[in-house]
DNA sequence: AACACTTGCAACCGCTACTCA
DNA sequence: TTGAGTAGCGGTTGCAAGTGT
């Protein structure tokens, strides 16, 4: 249907509106492609005749808004540009550091439900939410590609010869897409039906704020090969998550819970989850139990507002991938789908009591400061930041890895002090530096690793040799330029 | 200055839920 | 009960502005 200019002034006459504003409003409506209605950005012009729709007729009835204004807009658009952007109690700008932590921890208990989100923080809108938090994410994964593990480096060059040799293998591994690399075993790049297991999540993990590094969709990660040695660990689920998540739902709102008490139960048990992950067990121990939020929020730079960071540095990573990275752990972190595919699981042992703990606010505030990425820091090069996220600089990772004992034991019997002390990069984080810092972290780093290039002439002894525990992260500057991409 | 790339936001699309005749 | 109309939700995309080279 294509507005007449005597329908549209008799229609703007009813509803009051200037016939003129409303064919200025239509003025590039999609004619062309026979719709009588605009699409793309809206004018003032259009807004003012909604507006002055609203006025009258009040919120509602959106598909007559066409009818009546004569606006060149469905009412699905017109609904939408007054919830976003129209209605009068909105708030513009940015996010306040305290609703910023609140959508963090929402979105831990809840998932990707925008809408009730948004029915927690007044003036804004569901679409405010979800870009904040989608902006979130994709600065997560930006920062996970730069940190694929080594098993994932060493699989894509190995990949055609590892397949031929397990054509002709009698190996006991009967599963062709698992590469048994010295225990640990590395899913081939067509291993693409991995399904995360929700089991193996504590509560109380995502409760201390692994939701952020646990964000990252499976399809990403599996793509990447993160889940490595968790997968072999994992049992897999036959719950779709798109199931899942009604389900969660209504326990979350049905059930009066308690995760810390799950989280607690947990950390009797860390092997299990260190299992899956691919840390010692005295790693996580000292993760889980020896954190104590409490003082991490008095950490300079932590509390710190996106606009004025004070950690100098790149802060691009999420605080546990920082964790990781700022000392090289050994550790083949997976991620799974989202924090939503733990909440989405059915209820268990573990997820039937699910408010974040206390032990959250404070590494909410970590991954919060790592979601943000000043930009300023883009300024700073790679050698500040690997100096400056070391343990000294940032107390709050030393807190967060080791407790609020410095002297925490590393499984090679260092104190986390003179782990530091020691490895202390005087320049980007170079294979020496892994190097000098992998052996007191209970693995090995192959030196031939550094100019390593695919040949014939690797086997599988020397390449089962990279890996003396599990896989270990590569910073960017270690990753040879071919696969960087 | 020009270009490429990144980022954040606005808007659209497809789907589901709800209402009502 | 059913089907049309409408509202709402979540995922995705397109684009303008910002930033880096």
């Amino acid at each position: 249907m294509c507005m007449t200019t005597e329908c549209v002034d008799r229609m703007t006459s009813e509803v009051g509106i200037d016939s003129t504003s409303v064919k200025e409003a239509n003025a590039g409506r999609n004619i062309r492609e026979g719709s009588p209605l605009k699409k793309g950005p809206w004018i003032k012009a259009e807004d003012a005749i909604l507006m002055d729709y609203v006025a009258k007729y009040g919120e509602g009835n959106w598909s007559s808004v066409h009818r009546r204004t004569g606006l060149a807009r469905c009412g699905k658009s017109c609904r939408l540009r007054w919830a976003n952007h129209l209605k009068p109690d909105l708030k513009k700008g940015a996010f306040t550091q305290e609703e910023e932590e609140l959508i963090i921890e929402m979105h831990a208990k809840i998932g990707n439900k925008w809408a009730r989100m948004a029915a927690e923080f007044p003036g804004r809108t569901d679409n405010d939410i979800k870009n904040f938090w989608n902006t979130r994410l994709k600065r997560q994964r930006r920062a996970e590609k730069h940190m694929l593990p080594l098993g994932v480096f060493f699989q894509e060059f190995s990949e055609d010869k590892q397949n031929k040799e397990l054509a002709t293998s009698s190996s006991a591994n009967s599963d062709p897409h698992l590469l048994p690399i010295n225990n640990v075993e590395i899913p081939t790049a067509e291993n693409r039906n991995f399904e995360p297991s929700q089991q193996l999540y504590p509560p109380g993990l995502l409760n201390i704020g692994f939701s952020s590094f646990l964000d990252t969709p499976a399809t990403s990660l599996r793509d990447q090969g993160l889940n490595s040695s968790w997968n072999t660990h994992s049992v897999r689920s036959t719950v779709h998550s798109s199931k899942r998540i009604r389900g969660s739902e209504a326990w979350f709102s049905d059930q009066n819970v308690d995760l810390s008490q799950a989280h607690h139960q947990y950390q009797n048990d860390g092997s299990l989850f260190t299992q899956s992950l691919g840390f010692s067990s005295l790693y996580t121990r000292n993760l889980t139990s020896n954190y104590h939020p409490s003082s991490a929020g008095d950490i300079p730079g932590i509390h710190a507002s996106s606009s004025e960071p004070k950690l100098k540095g790149k802060l691009e990573l999420p605080s546990f991938q920082t964790l990781m990275t700022s000392w090289d752990s050994p550790s083949s972190v997976p991620s799974i789908e989202s924090s939503n595919t733990f909440i989405q699981s059915p209820p268990n042992e573990y997820t039937n009591s699910c408010s974040l703990s206390p032990q959250s606010s404070d590494l909410l505030h970590a991954i919060l400061y790592g979601s943000q990425t000043p930009k300023a820091s883009r300024n700073n090069s790679h050698q500040e930041t690997s100096r400056d996220v070391g343990p000294d600089s940032c107390p709050v990772l030393r807190e967060i890895q080791w407790g609020t004992n410095p002297d925490a034991i590393t499984p090679s019997g260092h104190t986390i002090t003179s782990v530091f002390s020691e490895y202390t990069p005087s320049s980007g984080g170079s294979l020496e530096d892994h190097q000098s810092i992998a052996p007191l972290m209970g693995c090995s780093v192959n030196q031939e690793m550094a100019n390593f290039t695919p040949t014939a002439g690797n086997d599988d002894t020397s390449n089962h040799d990279l890996f003396s525990e599990t896989d270990m992260y590569f910073s960017p500057t270690d990753w040879p330029h071919d696969k960087m991409e």
